[in-house]
DNA sequence: GAAATTTCTGCATACGTATGCAAATTGAAT
DNA sequence: ATTCAATTTGCATACGTATGCAGAAATTTC
């Protein structure tokens, strides 16, 4: 009961021609006649014949695997990001190898290496930073990397992400529009360029309008040191009106808060807007107002930029910034004559 | 810039050795000299040589890949278990090739085709069913296969699962004690052992205490379909007082439309009942009490299973069931006096 | 029907590594 | 120093496939 590999070779002798010939007939594009591939294809289809994958890979070079880095599953936008890339990966006959790390030591570059190994021809990392050495390593390699929301200084690496200043900016004006002036922000992580621009973007947003920041604690991307911050910032009796919380993963944990500990209504007490519009955003318990990251079309891009690289040997180092609407929910006030379409 | 791959005969060359001797450096228990391993070893850093895994398993026989068959992710279960899996593997030098299929057509098969090329040593599987020509493949070809959290009638297929008919049996009893009597069901996909054995189980443990099931509707594992059956269960004025939900995922639609649509209070007019103890089951806004599914023990089960398989020679199927407690929340009247523990 | 062209096929080799075998080296024991 | 055993090394080959090349077959052209 051991394993019994069928290779080509058998099904050439079965079928009465060369190896050769069997290879020709599983890549397409190549020169068969049609009684040869016939007499092929049933000798392979008797046998059980596939050809292998590794071995193919040895010779072209080519090994249809793209290495995916990511962090953490909790957070819905990947688990979401990660079945469609999957999927439109999978439509052009590649498969994703998954390699977990933690954002926190430097097993990033550990676990690169070892996706290196596995000769990957194309790297997606998302919201995960990598050194310049790996970089440079993977540019050395030939190994094209598409960095999946989120950005990076690096003129090789691509990268793929939304408009995360727009999107802040958007924010503060419709939180100002909604008429709150004493505003706060529990922001993304600041070692990350998401967490970084959309506070910038929030805070230009609210500059423009002559609104103040009342309070902005980093929340780490992390439910319980949003949780925190929600305490910190509303346990006082002069909170804030409103909070701008750096995805909508801690801004549930917010609400949570807002709701369950300190028993403040939302939107009546307090107006709270997030960011990435997850599937949960729109479930009633929570019906988040967010801002939507457009994952459909950032996996599009995403999956078209590496296919170009790995297909048609592109060379051009995409950055590319992809606008998302405002969702408007229950969680916030809506201004007076709010136009669903403004923003 | 195209890629430059740094081969172990390069490696040789520069420290002055046979390419055997670089492979012997780079695999673990081969025989070789302190001073040859150093000297290979300074060679290879300085020419950033790591060996090729791929060309590596057509000696071996071994990719080190495992393949992961999951339909969808997102009911967070999954993509949890993903993560656990991925880190567990990962740990023992193995990675995840992922791959997506549809339940609803056959593209199961044609995908494990595409899996068994990739020569993995092992298969698993995340509630996702497979033919028995199927089954019977991955055993010619000496592939491992464990279904994780599904069972299936094949003699050749390992399946870790929690155990759910007594799963189903607890939650009945809970119900039960809690003075409930006009119980309903939205059950798991009938189509699926987990479903079929967690309705079984709560039947059986309803039959047990004299108490009839009012209604039962398979909601498919869908959201839209589960909220659709809540609709039709509670929206008549003799309406249930406690609904046993065949998953967590299903279970968050149906407090939605009862709190939100039919403005009913969960526990106060109707108790909820999950199955999983997903994250977001233990957040406030749910707080829902559900079964767990240990997935912790179970991805540890299915990984030791696994390499069992793969690297011990292991030819015993595993079925292992795994008991998980009732996490009593705050969805569902908890009967007087009931301890914690009692489950 | 012969010649020129196109299409097809087999041979041989290459991809990057691991490993059985025999030769070479080392070290221990006398 | 000599023998013997143990360890280390290199040689050669194998894994399963793709592909350049040259020859064979089929097709077209006149």
């Amino acid at each position: 009961m051991v394993s019994e590999k069928v290779t080509s070779i058998e099904v050439a002798k079965r079928a009465g021609v060369s190896q050769s010939a069997v290879s020709r007939v599983f890549t397409p594009g190549a020169s068969v006649s049609p009684k040869m591939a016939e007499k092929v294809l049933k000798a392979a289809e008797e046998l059980g014949y596939r050809p292998n994958v590794l071995a193919r890979s040895l010779i072209t070079g080519r090994s249809r695997i793209i290495g995916l880095v990511v962090a953490y599953l909790e957070n819905q936008f990947y688990p979401d990001a990660l079945e469609k890339l999957s999927n439109a990966l999978q439509a052009h006959g590649y498969h994703i190898l998954v390699f977990m790390v933690s954002n926190e030591d430097d097993s990033v570059d550990k676990v690169m290496g070892e996706l290196l190994d596995y000769q990957v021809d194309g790297i997606i990392t998302a919201s995960v930073g990598m050194s310049n050495a790996l970089a440079a390593r993977c540019a050395a390699a030939g190994v094209p990397v598409v960095l999946f929301n989120r950005g990076q200084d690096d003129e090789r690496l691509n990268q793929v992400t939304s408009n995360n200043i727009d999107g802040g900016r958007k924010i503060a004006e419709f939180l100002v529009a909604g008429g709150h002036r004493k505003i706060a922000h529990i922001a993304g992580w600041s070692g990350s360029s998401t967490g970084r621009d959309r506070e910038a973007g929030f805070r230009a947003g609210l500059e423009a309008a002559g609104v103040e920041l009342v309070g902005c604690i980093d929340g780490m991307y992390n439910r319980e040191k949003a949780a925190a911050a929600a305490r910190e910032l509303f346990s006082g009796s002069d909170r804030p009106d409103a909070v701008f919380v750096g995805n909508d993963h801690m801004a549930f944990a917010v609400m949570d808060v807002l709701r369950f500990e300190l028993k403040l209504d939302v939107p009546g007490d307090v107006s709270v807007v997030g960011y990435d519009d997850v599937p949960l955003s729109s479930w009633p318990a929570y019906n988040l107002t967010t801002l939507r990251q457009p994952s459909n079309r950032m996996v599009e891009a995403t999956v078209s930029t590496l296919l170009g690289w790995i297909e048609e040997g592109s060379q051009d180092v995409q950055k590319i910034k992809i606008d998302g609407p405002l969702m408007i929910r229950g969680s916030a006030r809506i201004p007076e004559g709010w136009p669903d379409e403004r923003l």
